[in-house]
DNA sequence: GTGGTCTAGACCACT
DNA sequence: GTGGTCTAGACCACG
């Protein structure tokens, strides 16, 4: 994973969406320990203190779950896990209907588009 | 139009984007005025320096042009013009693809989806 | 207000429930203003980014909400307002059965202690 | 007796208020052996380095006393023992008054409230 | 070693 | 001036 301090996200903010996406993928099991605020900060060379930030959002969120001075783990909560692929997805599409339909275009042409750079750029 | 305080988006940006789409549906004329800053500020209910900072943006990217204590109006190059339209569309698609590849989403099941909420909601 | 920095409740969590009580009592009006992150940290002699930390947890619990670089106020939004008071007697409650049923000691015994306390400190 | 990792206050000190209140309701006899450090760390499923804090803890607080390689008993100091029950007792009540001053509710209605939760969850 | 909190100080974007 | 983010570094309690 990479981080990008130019983004208008923030870093804790791409680092909980990195969470989410690997949660949708399917690649974060649920009790699965998730690396140290410490490890997951030297991984990505940010501050440690972005990275309790991050871990503490997506605890918030229901997403991981913290026992006393034990690492975080991914939640157990099938609910919680379940949408997180659908909301990814839905969050995905609305931005872009928002963003598109302002403009007068009809949705073939943009949806062909999609397809072609979508394929183009999976070399 | 309206205006959001809480999208990270800033305003400014979100006022620039509102002329692009505006510019980009023809529904802006080559050479047509636009509302004075203070006159949008009114409107919009948005402090003038953000308005300023908003047609400052406009001037800088040639979209608009001011005379000497005339009304600001759209550009009249039709180059400038004419790409409008197609940045704005490469901008979304760029967007959503970057948004949905980190999922393990097929490209199909997604349009469908967009397909599907762009009728649903145009009512 | 005063913070205690001994107390196991973290600063950040101390400020916020002195913001519900507030509430509770009804000194805090729906829209009112709140201090700045740092007005609140001079009063409170602590570090701005702990009055930022109980801010942004007031804001998660939608208690206050923040319009872009505008100072905060307290949420307009009735139903959370109205439970606030509720959820802090409901909690003192719930916390003083928990910590005397364990104990063998018949209620009234307990709240004509209460009451005494009570009454004797109030002075 | 159950042992909640995610609360405020350390296990240790939740194993200690167990043994207090086990003595407050004279369940525990002066002299009585108490489990080895290693057996309780086996029933709670905590650390044994946690159980044998809160055996130093007792210890320290005269509640219990080890003689050399022997099971650790309950003290026989009858004035220790029965401060245990009054000082639960006075630590509940004012815990519970100082949570209840800073909201403007009378004696009256949070003492009824009292009364009915404790009857209601008896059951 | 873990998570959690706090301070100090800096910088940014926006109004 | 406002809110927001980040770094650096320190300290604590717990296991």
């Amino acid at each position: 994973m990479k981080v990008d301090f130019n983004k208008r996200d923030p870093v804790y903010v791409q680092v909980v969406r990195h969470f989410k996406e690997q949660i949708a993928k399917g690649m974060l099991e649920p009790g699965q320990e998730i690396p140290s605020r410490r490890e997951l900060a030297n991984q990505l060379k940010i501050n440690p203190n972005t990275a309790q930030r991050a871990y503490k959002e997506m605890e918030g969120q229901g997403l991981i779950y913290t026992e006393r001075n034990l690492p975080s783990k991914i939640t157990k909560d099938e609910k919680v896990l379940g949408s997180v692929r659908e909301e990814l997805i839905v969050e995905a599409v609305d931005s872009f209907i928002a963003s598109i339909r302002p403009i007068d275009v009809s949705v073939e042409e943009v949806l062909d588009l999609v397809k072609e750079k979508y394929e183009q750029e999976k070399k």
